[in-house]
DNA sequence: TGTTTGACCACGG
DNA sequence: GCCGTGGCCAAAC
Protein backbone atom coordinates (compact mmCIF):
# COMPACT_ATOMS: atom_id res chain seq x y z
CA UNK A 1 0.00 0.00 0.00
CA UNK A 2 1.70 3.06 -1.24
CA UNK A 3 0.42 6.43 0.64
CA UNK A 4 -0.04 9.61 -1.13
CA UNK A 5 3.26 11.97 -0.77
CA UNK A 6 1.28 14.75 1.19
CA UNK A 7 1.24 11.77 4.07
CA UNK A 8 4.78 11.08 4.25
CA UNK A 9 4.88 15.00 4.84
CA UNK A 10 2.61 15.10 7.23
CA UNK A 11 4.53 12.60 9.11
CA UNK A 12 7.71 14.01 9.05
CA UNK A 13 6.56 17.41 10.67
CA UNK A 14 4.00 15.40 13.04
CA UNK A 15 7.22 13.54 14.37
CA UNK A 16 9.25 16.43 14.13
CA UNK A 17 7.03 18.03 17.53
CA UNK A 18 9.24 18.46 20.11
CA UNK A 19 8.05 16.34 23.44
CA UNK A 20 5.69 18.81 25.37
CA UNK A 21 4.84 20.97 22.62
CA UNK A 22 1.70 20.71 20.39
CA UNK A 23 0.86 21.96 16.69
CA UNK A 24 -1.78 22.73 14.31
CA UNK A 25 -3.01 21.58 11.35
CA UNK A 26 -3.11 24.97 10.11
CA UNK A 27 0.80 25.61 10.61
CA UNK A 28 1.49 21.97 9.36
CA UNK A 29 -0.77 22.25 6.26
CA UNK A 30 1.08 25.62 5.86
CA UNK A 31 4.16 24.64 6.62
CA UNK A 32 3.86 21.77 3.71
CA UNK A 33 1.90 24.02 1.48
CA UNK A 34 -0.85 21.27 1.11
CA UNK A 35 -3.28 24.54 0.60
CA UNK A 36 -5.57 22.51 3.01
CA UNK A 37 -5.45 22.10 6.73
CA UNK A 38 -7.96 18.97 6.47
CA UNK A 39 -5.43 17.45 4.50
CA UNK A 40 -3.45 17.68 7.89
CA UNK A 41 -6.71 16.07 9.56
CA UNK A 42 -7.10 13.04 6.90
CA UNK A 43 -3.13 12.18 7.31
CA UNK A 44 -3.38 11.91 11.04
CA UNK A 45 -6.30 10.00 10.37
CA UNK A 46 -4.51 7.99 8.80
CA UNK A 47 -2.10 8.03 10.91
CA UNK A 48 -4.05 6.47 13.59
CA UNK A 49 -2.63 3.29 12.06
CA UNK A 50 0.84 3.76 13.14
CA UNK A 51 2.59 3.97 16.29
CA UNK A 52 5.26 5.96 15.55
CA UNK A 53 3.20 8.93 14.96
CA UNK A 54 2.35 11.43 18.08
CA UNK A 55 -0.67 12.58 16.70
CA UNK A 56 -1.94 13.67 20.11
CA UNK A 57 0.38 16.44 19.93
CA UNK A 58 -1.60 18.00 17.08
CA UNK A 59 -4.47 19.77 17.86
CA UNK A 60 -6.74 22.57 16.08
CA UNK A 61 -6.15 26.31 16.10
CA UNK A 62 -7.96 26.56 19.51
CA UNK A 63 -5.88 24.29 21.08
CA UNK A 64 -8.83 21.76 21.79
CA UNK A 65 -8.11 17.68 21.52
CA UNK A 66 -10.66 17.91 18.48
CA UNK A 67 -9.31 14.58 17.01
CA UNK A 68 -9.57 12.46 20.94
CA UNK A 69 -12.66 10.84 19.15
CA UNK A 70 -10.52 8.95 16.88
CA UNK A 71 -8.18 7.66 19.44
CA UNK A 72 -8.51 3.61 20.83
CA UNK A 73 -10.06 6.14 23.92
CA UNK A 74 -11.31 9.42 24.17
CA UNK A 75 -8.80 10.20 26.54
CA UNK A 76 -6.04 8.43 24.63
CA UNK A 77 -5.25 11.99 23.54
CA UNK A 78 -5.11 14.22 26.68
CA UNK A 79 -3.44 11.25 28.91
CA UNK A 80 -0.62 10.85 26.44
CA UNK A 81 0.08 15.12 26.73
CA UNK A 82 -0.30 14.83 30.54
CA UNK A 83 2.71 12.25 30.53
CA UNK A 84 4.34 14.74 28.56
CA UNK A 85 3.77 17.41 30.90
CA UNK A 86 1.21 19.01 28.48
CA UNK A 87 -1.81 20.05 30.78
CA UNK A 88 -4.87 19.61 29.04
CA UNK A 89 -8.26 20.87 30.60
CA UNK A 90 -11.78 20.68 29.56
CA UNK A 91 -9.84 18.79 26.26
CA UNK A 92 -8.11 21.73 25.72
CA UNK A 93 -4.29 22.58 25.98
CA UNK A 94 -2.97 24.56 28.74
CA UNK A 95 -0.92 27.61 27.69
CA UNK A 96 -1.51 26.70 24.06
CA UNK A 97 0.31 29.56 22.45
CA UNK A 98 3.22 29.12 24.99
CA UNK A 99 3.11 25.25 23.76
CA UNK A 100 2.19 25.98 20.47
CA UNK A 101 5.34 24.67 18.01
CA UNK A 102 5.68 25.30 14.11
CA UNK A 103 7.48 23.53 11.78
CA UNK A 104 9.83 26.06 10.85
CA UNK A 105 11.65 26.76 14.19
CA UNK A 106 12.74 22.40 14.03
CA UNK A 107 14.49 23.09 17.11
CA UNK A 108 17.87 23.16 15.50
CA UNK A 109 17.05 26.25 12.70
C1' DT B 1 -19.86 9.52 -11.75
C1' DG B 2 -21.61 12.82 -8.60
C1' DT B 3 -22.80 14.19 -3.89
C1' DT B 4 -21.59 14.50 0.92
C1' DT B 5 -18.50 14.49 4.64
C1' DG B 6 -14.21 15.72 7.18
C1' DA B 7 -9.09 15.51 13.59
C1' DC B 8 -9.82 22.98 9.82
C1' DC B 9 -8.67 28.07 8.98
C1' DA B 10 -9.30 32.87 7.68
C1' DC B 11 -12.41 36.73 6.88
C1' DG B 12 -16.28 39.93 7.82
C1' DG B 13 -19.98 41.98 10.82
C1' DG C 1 -14.25 38.56 21.19
C1' DC C 2 -17.94 35.56 19.19
C1' DC C 3 -20.92 33.96 15.32
C1' DG C 4 -21.79 32.88 10.44
C1' DT C 5 -19.95 31.77 5.82
C1' DG C 6 -16.61 30.24 2.05
C1' DG C 7 -12.60 27.66 0.56
C1' DC C 8 -9.69 23.99 0.08
C1' DC C 9 -8.52 18.86 -1.36
C1' DA C 10 -9.23 14.09 -0.76
C1' DA C 11 -11.89 9.93 0.70
C1' DA C 12 -16.27 7.40 1.24
C1' DC C 13 -20.87 6.03 -0.38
Amino acid sequence: MEEPFYYEQVYEVVRRIPKGRVSTYGAIADYLALGSARMVGWALYQSVLEENIPAHRVVNRKGELSGRHHFPTPTFMEELLAQEGVEVVNHCVRDFKSRFWHPEESGQG
